[in-house]
DNA sequence: AGCTGATTAATTTTT
DNA sequence: TTAATCAGCT
């Protein structure tokens, strides 16, 4: 043990060797915090603390299983095992499980996860007939989360005139009505939702005094890293359990706050010395990561916020090349450069790419450097975004999962009650559901006992409510015997959920089955490990419960050499040996969204800071002049983030602005050679704005480079992807079959929206080449 | 009930 | 530009 704690400078042996008491470990940006963390759990270990006694809350489960290896490395595997360690919301899902009785769900609820939240809500709002245009879901959502996260009941809610009154006044005064429902309806699913778990868990321990003693009794030692992303509910729970003992040790950097948006409350850091007495401060302020330069730029623009703990990081690692800024006059342009590079340096210096990374503010920024990596061949692996647990394909098996496990789960029960089609349409399912509220049951209660209840539907459709409810008990039965990956294998066969995929027979209908191959895949290693952990069968339960909280992140392998591309968001506590921060620009980074308060500001700039500390040895930043932004050109401007970094520190490889504007309109002049009369004009379309054109690339001949259907609307529209030369500009749009001439302004303002039929397009074609370009 | 084309909304960040 | 939803038709 000594070993290790003599490995540890001075102020990182400090958390390490205070064995009890509150304490607060404030941690630069790579310092080593991960290092402290782990040290001191195996230390406090060492000195005879049962790991049984010991609590860990990590951010990411992936977080959670690294530091679990890294322990079990130093004193032991068995050791190591009964360690409490994961984020909050999967500890506390565990826990919530034995427990559940008392709070009156059932030990086998459903996680919903985001997406069955807000179909949900979905649900309620179009049941009370309400404007689902001034009601949004997102929007709904996103304040019961925050009310939840503020352990806002919907009692506390109805006691709580202000709130009332601030949802009235931002025109949703059916607020409270919409949060009751959607509590009643999650609860009568036996479902809880992120929120939940941490609100439950609260409830828990302020509604039975013996289980918080017992669970006070049991976490003697608890330790938070990331504590700066904690919101107010996890925050109660952590006070509540380390109450008795004091045995609190939080980790994390204010600097690196970046969940505001999510209930983070920065205040938990920055308040923690009032919150316990006589807690011990400690600072990890030597950066072992990055370069001098990085070091420092950073601390250039952190320099900047206003609020923040006093700390200094500083590195005795060598200045390391000057920060690249990179100016390019698209998107396009920007992701090429982005690829270039990363294509130099690896012949050049011999790296791999896996030591690359891209970092961006929005998952929309992905595509363009994706299309780039991709004509480049350099293989690369994006996170986060829709995750493989949420595409539609994986969802749909996982429900009939989740109803095995849980038949009152009413999301998954409506999502695959008719699919594959079996005949049970939406107003059967309206009847079920309102037949649900009023007996107050759920769904499925309602049609097992189809034949006792008179809901006016025909023989044909009872019988084929029962068929689905025998199917689904079919599989609860299987799973009493059998494991996981034979249920799901069966399932997949059984509901005819791939027979649906392969009659379809579109490359997307087989990159769906090959999905579910994976699905069962995953399935198949997890049963395995588990039946090789304590000769349990792998239970579908806790696979499903797994799925529920994995994150993109967590299901990384990192055994293939990729280039990363992810949400800075996501990079939160990774490294890597070159970084790329792209579309640094105003409005975007930081985001428009964030502009109205000083605050948020200060939230977008944490977020460029830990973007920037990312980087070991080379960081580059790259901005656009005009960028795809749905679908148009829009012009831009640089980030102030990159005027914030002192010169010095920085390299422009462009040269100072030339005052060259990038002129993305041309107009053309449509009525010259189209004889209208001869075109066959569908009715026309309102509302939809003219758009268009181009890039200035001269050309020799009118001719017609590419012509391919691509998939759009869902994958089912004959729209056709063409890009025409005329003259000398490049026209790229989209024809569409059976549409429309849109034409819109008179002379040189003259802009057109043509869409053509399919079987037309040639000889309209011929038409194009005659266009004059005026301007 | 299911298909098709038309219309419209969305881009902050996620456990 | 994409994807979801709507409206009208078979």
């Amino acid at each position: 043990m000594q070993r290790y704690i003599s490995q540890l400078n001075e102020a990182q042996q400090a958390p390490v060797l205070q064995k009890d008491g509150p304490m607060i470990v404030i941690a630069g940006a790579g310092s080593g915090k991960t290092r402290v963390l782990t040290v001191r759990i195996a230390n406090l270990m060492s000195q005879g603390v049962d790991a049984f006694n010991i609590l860990a809350l990590t951010f990411t489960n992936k977080a959670a299983r690294e530091m679990k290896k890294r322990i079990a490395d130093i004193v032991g595997t068995n050791e190591a095992k009964n360690l409490w360690m994961g984020t909050f919301h999967s500890v506390f899902a565990k826990i919530l499980r034995s427990e559940a009785d008392k709070l009156g769900y059932p030990s086998n609820f459903t996680i919903y996860d985001s997406q069955d939240s807000l179909r949900c809500l979905g649900g309620i709002i179009k049941e009370m007939q309400l404007d689902k245009d001034i009601y949004k879901p997102k929007q709904i959502l996103g304040r019961i989360s925050s009310y939840k996260n503020s352990l806002i009941t919907v009692k506390a809610y109805f006691n709580n005139p202000e709130l009332q009154e601030a949802d009235a006044m931002s025109k949703k005064p059916r607020m409270g009505e919409i949060y009751q429902q959607y509590v009643e309806r999650c609860f009568k699913s036996g479902a809880m939702d992120f929120d939940d778990l941490l609100l439950k868990t609260n409830e828990l321990l302020n509604l039975f005094p013996d289980v918080l003693a017992k669970y006070q009794d049991r976490f003697r030692y608890i330790l938070v890293d990331e504590y700066q992303d904690t919101n107010h509910s996890q925050y109660l729970i952590v006070r509540a359990l380390s109450d008795r003992f004091q045995n609190i040790c939080v980790v994390g950097d204010d600097a690196q706050s970046i969940y505001a948006f999510r209930g983070a409350n920065i205040n938990n850091i920055l308040n923690f010395q009032k919150d316990y007495e006589n807690v011990q401060l400690y600072r990890l302020e030597q950066n072992y990561r990055s370069s001098k330069n990085i070091v420092e730029a950073a601390n250039n623009v952190i320099d900047k916020n206003k609020t923040k703990l006093d700390k200094i990081v500083w590195t005795s690692n060598d200045d390391g090349p000057k920060i690249k800024v990179h100016r390019s006059l698209t998107d396009g342009e920007e992701g090429r450069f982005v690829a270039a590079t990363i294509f130099e340096q690896k012949m050049q210096n011999q790296m791999l790419n896996g030591q690359f990374a891209i970092l961006y503010r929005t998952n929309a920024q992905s595509r363009a450097m994706e299309d780039a990596l991709r004509k480049r061949d350099i293989p690369y692996r994006i996170y986060g975004g829709l995750s493989f647990y949420q595409r539609k394909e994986i969802k749909d098996v996982l429900a009939y999962l989740r109803l095995v496990i849980n038949p009152k789960d009413e999301e998954a029960l409506v999502r695959v009650i008719n699919y594959p089609a079996r005949g049970i349409g939406d107003t059967t399912v309206e009847k079920l559901t309102v037949a649900a509220n009023h007996y107050k049951r759920s769904i499925f209660e309602v049609m097992e006992h189809i034949d006792k209840i008179d809901l006016k539907l025909n023989a044909g459709t009872k019988a084929k409510l029962n068929d689905f409810v025998t199917m689904i008990k079919s599989f609860q039965v299987i799973n009493e015997n059998q494991d996981a990956f034979f249920l799901t294998d069966h399932v997949t066969k059984k509901t005819g959920l791939v027979q649906e995929l392969k009659k379809d027979g579109t490359p997307e209908g087989i990159a769906k089955i090959e999905n579910i191959e994976e699905l069962l895949n995953g399935i198949k290693d997890f049963t395995e490990g588990q039946k090789e952990i304590d000769g349990a069968r792998g239970a579908l339960a806790e696979f499903l419960e797994d799925v529920a909280l994995a994150t993109d992140l967590d299901k990384d392998t990192g055994d293939d050499d990729r280039v990363a591309l992810m949400t800075i968001h996501l990079a939160k506590g990774l490294e890597f040996p070159h970084v790329f921060i792209v579309g640094l620009e105003e409005d975007l980074f930081p985001s428009a969204m964030s502009l109205n308060t000083r605050s948020e500001l200060e939230e977008e700039r944490r977020l460029f800071y830990v973007a920037l500390t990312r980087a070991e040895h080379q960081a580059y930043l790259t901005y656009a002049q005009s960028r795809y932004r749905w679908g148009k050109l829009v012009d831009s401007e640089p980030s102030r983030f990159i005027e914030e970094i002192n010169d010095q520190y920085l390299e422009y490889l462009n040269p100072v602005d030339s005052g060259y504007r990038y002129k993305p309109v041309m107009d053309i002049d449509v009525f010259g050679d189209i004889d209208k009369s001869k075109l066959r004009l569908a009715k026309p379309t309102a509302g939809t704005p003219p758009k268009y054109f181009t890039r200035d690339e001269p050309v020799s001949s009118a001719n017609i480079r590419r012509l391919k259907p691509v998939s759009s609307n869902s994958g089912r529209s004959n729209v056709v992807d063409a890009n025409l030369n005329v003259g000398n500009i490049v026209m790229h749009e989209r024809f569409g079959k059976g549409q429309i001439v849109n034409i819109e302004g008179i002379g040189a303002d003259k802009k057109a929206e043509i869409r053509f039929d399919v079987g037309g397009l040639k000889k309209l074609l011929l038409r194009f080449a005659k266009l004059e370009v005026i301007g």
